[in-house]
DNA sequence: GTAAGTATACTTGTATACAAGTATTATAAA
DNA sequence: TTTATAATACTTGTATACAAGTATACTTAC
């Protein structure tokens, strides 16, 4: 319908990607953010013509998110499912599935190193908060996560979050976008708990451990209302703020 | 090199599948059996000749296989992996992980109807070994696990098992097939973990289901063992039993 | 107005064509 | 013999072409 000028995703996290992976990047962040509404019904041709690409890359894109539960092929087109309140409840059962089960792995290994790593990461943070971008703060979130995840060295837990991750990375920049604008203080929060889990693999401590996760999923409960907020703002468009 | 005219995946589970399907189920069977030794270079022109079809199916196939980490995608030519211990154990990490989920989950269902469900199937399984059938047992045994996970309706563990599914798929199948000629005896006993899953269920007992899935993964261990037998004797080429 | 049947436009799945880049091999120079 | 350079063959990523099938809309008969 209205051309699409403007890019939700990220483009310098484009960098080295395929077409394929920039359309399915756009379009995941097009469907969790509520333009694309649920039901509806896209073709390969659709989109390759609005990205102004081949089917080739466009196929690539659809299969990615059929993969991810965002959309469903059909024969004749593709259903656009988007994520419902139970489906963000699903993706943090998983989460939690994964970190606990990564956590207790961790307190059987020497996490020195990863704790640095963590360190490095939540200085990171802090200065895209500093420097008000929302953008770098997620990525350096969901770094954050990936990082502990992948320090177990095991293949299928990351297979997991290899499939979960560009869902997750869409709500979390979705929201963080909002909250930059509306609740600056939630950041400093975030932190805290960030701090918290890496206390909690230092000492390796499993009570803490636990503490840091629910906090987390506390916050990531009112990320999800933002959410919601967010999908209003921009599938409604927003005119001025009332 | 030499013609392939023998293929590892059974033709009646591919009625409806594309021919991508088809490339990427031979060729996970071929990887896991050994037939394709791991740290092989394959490109896609080699396989679409190799298959007798073109890159497009076959580029497809790839990144299916690459996702579940048989095979690692590279500028030129993909890499074999394969699976080693460690991998293998990793999956049935995962199938715990999941498992015992659902069975949380079970426990605050009502699971008539998923009990009835899972009886015919295992009379399913019982007629397979009858008549000595490998493939249908193992298609019996995989849709087993298969319908109760689907059973809670939770769209990310369905994901994570869509995932896993293939190379379990083709691990139960080349050992299933091994196990039908050497240790036939075996069979029962799978049966009867089965029998003891479904009581579980029904009597939404934990302790038993945990009993349960200890006994299955006791039992998988097994598997696997026979997995290297089934291997070696696939790879190598068997002349004879020694 | 309604039903049946046909034509048309659109869909996916697969094959092929082309472009840009990479590794290898052969050639030439020292 | 070794090193540098150039030619060649092969790789993926993307665009396009073609085929088979499906839904829609139109036409025609009643």
């Amino acid at each position: 319908m209205s051309e699409h000028t403007e890019f939700l995703y990220p483009a310098k996290w484009l960098s080295k990607a395929s077409s394929g992976n920039r359309v399915a990047s756009e379009l995941r962040m097009r469907i969790i953010a509520g333009l694309i509404e649920s039901g509806t019904i896209i073709s390969e041709n659709k989109i390759a013509a609005d990205f102004s690409v081949s089917r080739s890359p466009v196929r690539e894109a659809l299969k990615i998110l059929a993969s991810e539960n965002i959309i469903r092929l059909e024969r004749m087109g593709a259903v656009v499912l988007g994520l419902t309140e139970k489906e963000i409840q699903e993706i943090y059962d998983v989460r939690l599935l994964i970190e606990t089960f990564v956590f207790e792995r961790l307190a059987k290994m020497d996490s020195t190193k990863l704790v640095q790593e963590l360190s490095k990461i939540l200085e990171m943070m802090s200065i895209a908060i500093k420097y008000k971008d929302a953008d770098e703060f997620s990525y350096q979130d969901v770094l954050f996560h990936e990082t502990i995840i992948r320090s177990i060295n095991h293949s299928y837990i990351m297979m997991i979050w290899n499939n979960a991750k560009p869902v997750m990375e869409a709500l979390i920049l979705l929201s963080m976008r909002v909250r930059l604008e509306e609740r600056y203080e939630d950041f400093q929060r975030v932190i805290d708990n960030h701090q918290l889990y890496i206390e909690a693999i230092k000492t390796k401590n499993r009570d803490l451990m636990i503490q840091a996760l629910h906090q987390n999923f506390d916050d990531v409960q009112e990320k999800v209302d933002d959410l919601w907020m967010s999908q209003q703002m921009l599938s409604k468009g927003v005119q001025n703020d009332d």
